[in-house]
DNA sequence: GGTACACATTGACGTTCGTCGATGTTCTGT
DNA sequence: ACAGAACATCGACGAACGTCAATGTGTACC
C-alpha cells in the first residue's frame, strides 16, 4: 500500500465533505483508504460483532470461529482495521483485545453527507 | 464480480445497521459491495464533482479532463457507480448525463451509525 | 447515406487483495 | 527452564481491480 493509513489516525484531520468543493486528489486518496478498509465482508462482520457486544474487549480467537477463517487471515483483517483507525488494540495477558475507536465512523458519515 | 450490485438498487432493502445484530454473511457482502464502489479515489472525485454542481447533468467528457484519465477508464468508473446504485444515467442527445441518486448516501450513512 | 461526435465494450497488462500453511514472537503456568 | 497458548509475520497462490489502446454502438447533422 502506497500511503499508510495510520497517518489518518494521527492527524485526525477530517476530509472535506463530498458536497463542499471538488475534493482534491490527496483527500480523495485518504478517504478511499478509509472506505477500502470497510469494503470487505469479513471486516464488516468483525466490526458488527464487536459493536454488538459493546464496542470493547473482543479476542481474536472468537472471531476466528465466527468467520470461519484461518487465524492468520483474521489477524490480517484486524491489522487493516487498526491501520485505518477503526479499531484499537490492547494486550490482556496472552490474548489481545480489539475495540471500536469512538468517533471513527462519525467521521466517515460526515464526509458522505450529500444525500 | 459474483453478486451484481444492481440488485441493490432494485430491492432498495436497507442493510441492518452495524450495531444492531451480528450482520449475516449475505448482508455483509452487499454492504461491502456498496462501500467498494466508494473506495476509489477517482470515483470519489467523480461523485464530489457532480455533487458540487448540483447532483445533476454531468457529461462524461468533462470528467475525462478533470481526472486526467482515458475515456474508457472514466466510462468504467461511471458504470461501477451506476451498478452500485449511487449514480443515475440518462441520455441527452449524443452525450450522457450522470446524476447522484438521491438518498443513496443517506442509506450508507445509516448503516455506519455506531460511532 | 455518410461523416463526425460521445460514449460503451473488449482484450490485455501490471498491481493489489484475500486467503492459506508454515514459522516466529510473546506471554502464562508448571 | 520448558511446554503450551494466543497472536503476528512471511511467502505463495489465485482472483479481482484499475488502467489503457483498439474497436464497437448509437446519435446528430449535412
Amino acid at each position: 500500500m502506497a500511503t499508510p493509513l495510520i497517518a489518518l489516525a494521527e492527524t485526525a484531520e477530517p476530509c472535506c465533505a463530498l458536497g463542499e468543493g471538488p475534493l482534491g486528489p490527496e483527500d480523495a486518496e485518504r478517504l478511499a483508504g478509509q472506505l477500502a478498509a470497510l469494503a470487505d465482508p469479513m471486516r464488516l462482520r468483525v466490526l458488527s460483532h464487536i459493536a454488538a457486544q459493546g464496542c470493547e474487549a473482543v479476542r481474536a480467537c472468537e472471531l476466528e470461529e465466527l468467520l470461519g477463517l484461518s487465524q492468520p487471515t483474521v489477524s490480517h483483517h484486524l491489522k487493516k482495521l487498526v491501520e485505518a483507525g477503526l479499531l484499537s488494540r490492547s494486550r490482556a495477558g496472552r490474548s489481545v483485545h480489539y475495540g471500536v475507536v469512538p468517533g471513527a465512523f462519525a467521521e466517515i458519515r460526515r464526509v458522505l453527507d450529500l444525500g
